[in-house]
DNA sequence: TTAATAGTGTCTATGAGACAGTATCAA
DNA sequence: TTGATACTGTCTCATAGACACTATTAA
């Protein structure tokens, strides 16, 4: 484990030997993380407000979860993400995929730090909100209304932005709302989904024809609903990673 | 970035105050930059060679240029990553992408370690290597070479990896192997960009109809060459930023 | 029978792939 | 005229979008 070296030490005027040249000031390391679900019919994001009355930074502002990456706990950056995942939402297996990080002299008034930002999905159903030891409170926000107001802590209104980018992006060519689904689910319920997330109605026939070529669906028998035509339930085939939908530019045969 | 309480501290028996919280130990932060460009038709990358008898790592292996980040250089990473190009190659306005961080107890044996990877593409007549202050060597190799035999330093045959995924990925909706070519080019010198990036000959009149419908090329006046139709020289209307090719998944008219 | 939702069939326009053809230069 | 490369026209077929249709349940 590396000793707790003299963080802000200057480097010294004359060349160090190369095995000091980790000596140099080192920025703070954190990780944030944009957890969405879908509720009531919309995208919403997971928050938490900042403490008041202390010294740290955005006092009473609300922010992403996340925090310093604490080098005893955590074996690499995903593992410390799914730490802050768990600490607020007690969600152990989500989807989570790196959306990027931020550094810079001063997104943090506390001086040079960077983020290593994940993006997660997880069903509304697994919500089950927990307030973290330096959370004044969790709560859930509606993506859109976010985006117009934007007033979160440091940067975290542009980071969030970039992962509600990302994420409608890849709607449109993976399988990625069926994590936001508890299992088993129906194609309606999907349908639905992908709908929320990209903001707009899609033709019900191309969605069955193309979420069941894709082939990464499996039936587990028909669902009770009242008074009507029951629909198939469904479930993901492979839970680890999404599916990607035929792009452009390719051959005619193969792929 | 909620910080958490102090977890490094010893056994006090009264909670810290939160100000503190920012004496963890923290990590080495770094930045990589995987630097393409095409050279007899094939895709290379920069590498440097870590130097010799010196207490640092991986010594007289090749790696990723790069370095930790300098708080009293870099005002934010992307600054950084352009620092370290321009130390390597005197490129100093390429294309240049985040790629995504990798950070772990053990990637680096001096002690927990993240870094956040780039890449950059750069016109082959543009490059004029440089040898850095803590490279021994710098030289241009073929990727395909290094994703067959992977014995980079660190943790960067990985990072390499991704990072020529995400290229050959974008290829193909993207007009990211303009900024592999210095300006002006003609359309087959653009069709041979994709074809060597893709590694797979592409349709002449499909390429062109494609190119010219995305509408982010400016003509620039007809190329002389030698016993031929001359071909007409185009340059980007925008530098800045890459174009999209449409996707799938849209409705009709609009997009 | 009706209401409601699940699921299917079918027509058509678009557009990409394949490839054959034409254009323009030098020798 | 020939060779070489630049560029264009055209045929065809796969498919996505639009939308009307049928299926299956409960009341």
């Amino acid at each position: 484990m590396a000793a707790k070296t003299p963080q802000m030490k200057k480097a010294s005027a004359t060349p160090a030997p190369r095995s000091q040249a980790i000596d140099f000031p080192r920025p703070y390391t954190t990780v944030d993380v944009v957890i969405f679900t879908v509720l009531d019919d919309a995208l919403e994001v997971l928050l938490v407000q900042r403490p008041s009355g202390t010294m740290e930074p955005c006092p009473g502002q609300w922010a992403l979860p996340g925090g310093f990456v604490n080098v005893d706990l955590d074996v690499d950056l995903m593992a410390c993400a799914r730490r802050k995942l768990l600490e607020k939402t007690a969600v152990s297996s989500p989807y989570l995929e790196q959306l990027g990080s931020w550094g810079s002299a001063t997104r943090d008034p506390r001086g040079w730090s960077a983020t290593h930002a994940y993006f997660a999905l997880i069903p509304t159903q697994d919500i089950q909100l927990a307030k973290g030891a330096n959370a004044a409170d969790v709560a859930w926000f509606k993506v859109d209304d976010l985006l117009k107001r934007p007033r979160l802590a440091f940067d975290h209104s542009e980071i969030l932005q970039t992962a509600v980018e990302r994420l409608r992006s890849k709607v449109e060519y993976t399988s990625l709302p069926a994590f936001l689904l508890a299992e088993p689910f129906t194609l309606p319920q999907l349908q639905k989904t992908y709908e929320v997330v990209l903001g707009r109605a899609v033709d019900k026939s191309g969605f069955r024809t193309r979420m069941i070529a894709a082939d990464f669906l499996e039936e587990v028998g028909f669902v009770e609903s009242s008074s009507n035509r029951p629909p198939m339930g469904y479930r993901l085939k492979d839970r680890s990673a999404p599916v990607f939908f035929p792009r452009t530019f390719s051959p005619r045969g193969g792929d």
